[in-house]
DNA sequence: TTTTTTTTGTATCAATCACTACATAAATCC
DNA sequence: GGATTTATGTAGTGATTGATACAAAAAAAA
């Protein structure tokens, strides 16, 4: 494989910065949603026009897919360290809870953006894309509990997927922070009871 | 042609059955969302125009807010019965959990349309709709619980809030009812540990 | 300079959205 | 019967959507 790197670039040169630009549409596809944000308002918010907009990141889904890279890079939780073998489970899943109520409830665009994304989407590329970060996500989590040799791995991680949507939409509510970390300890409770009762 | 509701109704009769329309708009709506039916795909179900449909139902939006509330009265969780104060309070809980992880399992619209609706929807319209019926079943529901001199009524009201939107939402991506059985049996533990420590 | 390559701004495109103007059809009331 | 009232079908409204055609502009390469 040749290196198609480019060391110098040919040709006008782009005028505005393309990861910032990047930057700001993850920003606002978290806050408003794909559907609700046109690309009248991506282009408004970066400063350019559609023909650049097109240019640089191929569509509107293409740009979105990238977003979701960013978002989960960014603010994506700390579920391998939570979920570290040396660390009780019970406890690990109640630090992701925390670690949830903590950045769903932070800034302004609340909620987690993978599964407000998976469910809400309507356009059918840009949901398949955010329903296929929150499988991997899923499958992650199982894989973190099933190294324990626990046989409930699967509805664990069911449980703790469906706790995430849970305090995500709690979020998108409106729950300050502090009532979201009471609710991610309550939440945190029905694990620690499902693996003493097995 | 086929109805006659009123006996002495005045000019041209309606052509359609404005209930069964009703109902079809319910299902479609719950399947679909708001934003994904589009006027074209309802009048195309019912089998009417767009000045049939206007003349009968006002609006989509106006429609919608009639299909949410044919909704929670055929289809809503029997929160009163199961929140009786005769019932002890964790054994409530479980019994709202098991009863929306069979209903929102059930069908070929799963999920809870209310909740649903009040978080996915970009219309601000209806989504003001469905998180105002939304807001009046969190208060019902904390109401009910407040009857018993519970001072965490209000906590308890969120947390039972976001395991239904956590159930909802799982639904939605297609966990088997046993499997949402299991994790609503789970969610209610957070309930009974959180009232035994108070 | 001349050529080549890429980006830019202007000005759209076709498709879809919720919604209606209008004339006609079908019923009751006088 | 004629007048009145309501619903219907045809056809189309303006607005918005994601995405482009086109030619000028701006850079490196020849």
């Amino acid at each position: 494989m040749i290196d198609t790197k480019k060391i110098t670039a040919r040709g006008r040169p782009r005028s505005f910065d393309r990861d910032k630009a990047l930057a700001t549409a993850q920003r606002l596809f978290h806050q408003k949603g794909y559907d609700a944000l046109s690309v009248a308002d991506l282009t408004a918010a970066i400063g350019i026009n559609p023909p650049s907009f097109y240019a640089a990141f191929g569509s509107k889904a293409a740009l979105y897919a990238e977003a979701l890279w960013l978002y989960e890079a960014n603010e994506g939780l700390d579920v391998a360290t939570a979920l570290a073998p040396e660390i009780p489970l019970g406890q690990g899943v109640a630090a992701i809870f925390k670690q949830a109520a903590d950045a769903y409830a932070s800034g302004d665009a609340r909620g987690c953006m993978v599964i407000e994304g998976a469910r809400g989407t309507v356009d059918p590329e840009a949901g398949a894309v955010a329903r296929s970060r929150m499988e991997a996500s899923r499958s992650f989590i199982r894989d973190k509990i099933a190294a324990r040799d626990l046989p409930q791995a699967e509805i664990l991680a069911d449980y703790i997927m469906m706790a995430l949507a849970g305090l995500s939409s709690s979020a998108k509510n409106g729950l300050p922070t502090q009532r979201l970390r009471t609710l991610a300890a309550m939440a945190a409770d029905g694990v620690t009871q499902h693996i003493e009762e097995a």
